[in-house]
DNA sequence: TATTGTTATACTCTATAACTATA
DNA sequence: TATAGTTATAGAGTATAACAATA
C-alpha cells in the first residue's frame, strides 16, 4: 500500500531529524563553550584542514552570501585565528588563512570534538555505524543529486 | 585501533548532517513557498495532529522561551491559521487552538510535505529504510538519555 | 562587462527581563 | 509564592544592494 510507504518515509525524517538536532545541540555547546558558533567553527575547520581559501570560495561552501563572509571573516580575524592574505596574481582576491594561534586552537578543539562524537555515538556498535553511514551517504547523495 | 573508530564516529556524524542539510533545504523551500518557516510549520503541525494545547506545553516542546511564543502564535493567528482560546478552569491558561482555515491548509500542505519527502527519500528502498530508521532511532534515543 | 570583497542597511528569529493576571 | 502569558527591548546572524577595485 502506498500509503504506508508514504509514512514509513515520514518516519524515516522524523527519526533522522532527531538524531541530528540531539547530536547538534551537543556539538553546538561545545563550540559555544569555546567561544564559536557553529558557522565560525564551519570556517575554521575548513581552512584547518584545507588550508587556505579565497573568501568566495568559503561563502559558496559554507551557503553564505558575500556580506555575511565578511562579517564571520572579521570576526575570527579579530581575536586572532585567521588573517587575510592578498593574492598577488589577482588583486580581486583575498584568501583567509589560519593563524599559528588558529591551528594551536583547533589542534586542541578538534580532537575533544571528535571525542565527543564518538561517545554521542556510541550506543552503536562499529558495524551498526557502518551500516548507517552507508545509508546515509547513499540518501543524502542521492538528494544532492536531485538538486541540479 | 582507538582512532580509527574515532575516525568512523567523525564519518557518521558528517554523513548526518549531510543527509539532514540536504532533506532540510528541500523541506525549508517548500515551507517557505507556503509562506511559512519551519517553526510555524512545527506550530501548525502539532496543533493539526494533536489538538489544541496551551502556549506553555508549545513553547517546552519546541524549545521556544515564552515571549518568542507570543511571537510566533501572533503571526499564525493574524494570518487566520490558529486562535488563542482562554481556559475557563485556570484563567492563567491561553490554548491555541488550529481554524478550520488553518486545518484546511494543512489538509492540503501535510500530503505534499509528505509526498515530498518520500520522493526525497526514493533512493532507499523499503528494506533499506527500515534499517535506517532503526539505528537513527537508536542513535538518536541514546543521545536524548545522555542530557539527563 | 564580470568578479571579488566591503560597506551600509534592514530583517527575521530568538532570548531576556520586567510586568500583569491569575492560582 | 509560583505560573502563564505579554510587552518591550536587545542581539546574533543573515541577506540585499550599492559600491570600489580589479580582471
Amino acid at each position: 500500500m502506498a500509503s504506508e510507504e508514504v509514512k514509513q518515509s515520514l518516519k524515516l525524517f522524523i527519526v533522522l531529524s532527531r538524531a541530528n538536532k540531539a547530536i547538534n545541540e551537543c556539538t553546538n555547546q561545545f563550540f559555544q563553550d569555546n567561544g564559536l558558533n557553529p558557522t565560525e567553527f564551519a570556517v575554521l575547520e575548513l581552512l584547518y584542514h584545507k588550508g587556505r581559501q579565497p573568501l568566495q570560495k568559503i561563502g559558496s561552501k559554507i551557503l553564505l552570501a558575500s556580506g555575511s563572509i565578511t562579517y564571520v571573516i572579521d570576526k575570527l580575524e579579530k581575536r586572532g585565528y585567521l588573517v587575510r592574505v592578498s593574492c598577488p596574481s589577482d588583486r580581486r582576491i583575498t584568501y583567509a588563512e589560519i593563524t599559528d594561534e588558529g591551528a594551536k586552537f583547533m589542534d586542541e578543539l578538534f580532537p575533544k570534538h571528535e571525542q565527543q562524537l564518538h561517545e554521542l555515538t556510541n550506543a552503536l556498535s562499529s558495524e551498526e555505524k557502518d551500516q548507517a553511514i552507508k545509508l546515509l551517504k547513499k540518501l543524502g547523495l542521492s538528494i544532492k543529486d536531485l538538486s541540479y
